[in-house]
RNA sequence: GGAGGGAUUCCCGAGUGGCUAAAGGGAGCAGACUGUAAAUCUGCCGUCGACGACUUCGGUGGUUCGAAUCCACCUCCCUCCA
């Protein structure tokens, strides 16, 4: 095995627990909240900063990669830690979310998907032995098997092919995983269909992977579904694994998973909405770009010891923003990534303690949409 | 003193008789963003009691059914010649 899983206390009233997993390259507490960097970057941070805003596991994209620098670079570098300067663990993506965000310019097979990439339209096979290969090359300490996310809405039909289809994919996934010093994830699909999130969960769950992720949700469902989805899948999922939900997200969406046993998330919301401007706080979201802040000397979040509100006020960064100065992507992005693993941390503090249940009570009453 | 050219909505800048409240860009304002084709995208951007009305294109007057667009004079700016 190449990791290894401990709980380490479970909730009485929810299914949130918290846990460890140990990797090649160093212990997770979870839940966790992963940065995604896509490109082996987490935009607009460099590494000393991300881990200095708490991260302990980042993300990195096996399409992405593969096209550009391509993953033989990677490995020439000596894998995908030692390029980005990241010693810590990585987890890669399959590409199986570009199946559904490249859409346009894919084409699915049984074989696998054949994309045009998006860079200079030339024509790529990902398949699941490829997508392991590359995986392989690149060197993560947690692998994705490559599936086929669906869209919402879909009709059954498709997402019942895209589910079954996900599920030979995933067994050949395991049959061409080579390095014993990666885990292996498996992931369910299955779209909004109960009776097709069972099936999916059950199966993925025999598979017996190293962990287990829930794909296809945040995808334009309303979190009633999605929420629904994770009451459905998440208990058929072996306690003894990590669950990593996919995609998400935003800090209420993340405590509503937990509250269903999930343990791992990841999410470009934190940077991209960086990017552009706005800032999130435990009270929601403050688009620090608008004109009522231009004004305002005060810290994003006066509570936050984050280096951004450490020393930099809402005035002074609305001014970057607009100003179109890159700090200001910067200093947000340090902000919304400390917040959301200073919160996911407040999350494991409250299950430690026994009081998740009234931490996530009292988060709601505070937290505006 | 003479000869040309020009003044357009916050800025730049199209527009030379009706299809023009006036292209386009910028600035400004707001919204979206959830396994990253994203430092992106979308909307608004003369005024108002606003699916309609009203006032605009340096100023004044005129031609015309109708003018930012044509004419006269005036004001200011630019280039060239003395």
């Amino acid at each position: 095995m190449a990791i290894s899983f401990e709980i380490k206390k479970k909730c009485k009233n929810t299914a949130a627990r918290t846990g460890r997993i140990d990797t090649p390259h160093g212990s997770i507490n979870t839940p966790v909240y992963m940065p995604v960097g896509t490109q082996a970057t987490v935009k607009a941070m460099t590494p000393r900063q991300v881990e200095e805003a708490g991260a302990e596991i980042v993300l990195g994209n096996t399409y992405h990669l593969y096209l550009r620098p391509g993953h033989e670079t990677v490995k020439k570098a000596g894998g995908l830690h030692k390029f980005m300067a990241w010693d810590k663990p990585i987890l890669t993506d399959s590409g199986g979310f570009q199946v559904f965000s490249l859409g346009a310019i894919r084409k699915i097979t049984e074989r696998g998907a054949e994309f045009s990439s998006h860079l200079d339209g030339s024509k790529h096979m990902l398949t699941p032995e490829k997508a392991m290969s590359i995986q392989e090359a690149l060197g993560a300490d947690i692998i994705m098997a490559f599936d086929e996310c669906t869209e919402y809405p879909a009709e059954y039909e498709q997402v019942l092919a895209a589910m079954e289809r996900t599920h030979r994919w995933a067994q050949r996934c395991k049959d061409a995983k080579s390095r014993d010093d990666q885990a292996l994830f498996g992931i369910v699909q299955g779209g909004m269909f109960p009776e097709l999130r069972k099936k999916s969960a059950k199966e993925i769950a025999d598979m017996d992977f190293e962990g287990n992720a829930i794909g296809g949700l945040s995808v334009g469902e309303p979190k009633d579904i999605m929420n629904d989805m994770l009451d459905i899948t998440a208990p058929l999922l072996p306690e003894s694994k990590p669950r990593y939900l996919m995609g998400v997200g935003s800090l209420d969406y993340i405590i509503d998973a937990v509250a269903r046993g999930i343990d791992m998330f990841d999410c470009v919301l934190q940077t991209r909405v960086a990017r552009n401007g706005t800032a999130l706080t435990k009270r929601g979201k403050l688009v620090i770009r608008n004109a009522k802040y231009a004004e305002d000397f005060t810290p994003i979040d006066d509570k936050c010891t984050c280096y951004t509100c450490r020393n930099f006020t809402r005035a002074y960064i609305r001014h970057l923003i607009k100003a179109n100065e890159i700090l200001a992507s910067t200093l947000l992005s340090i902000h919304n990534v400390q917040v959301t693993i200073d919160f996911i941390k407040e999350i494991r503090e409250s299950i430690q303690n026994g009081d998740f249940l009234e931490y996530k009570n009292e988060f709601f009453a505070n937290y505006n949409v």
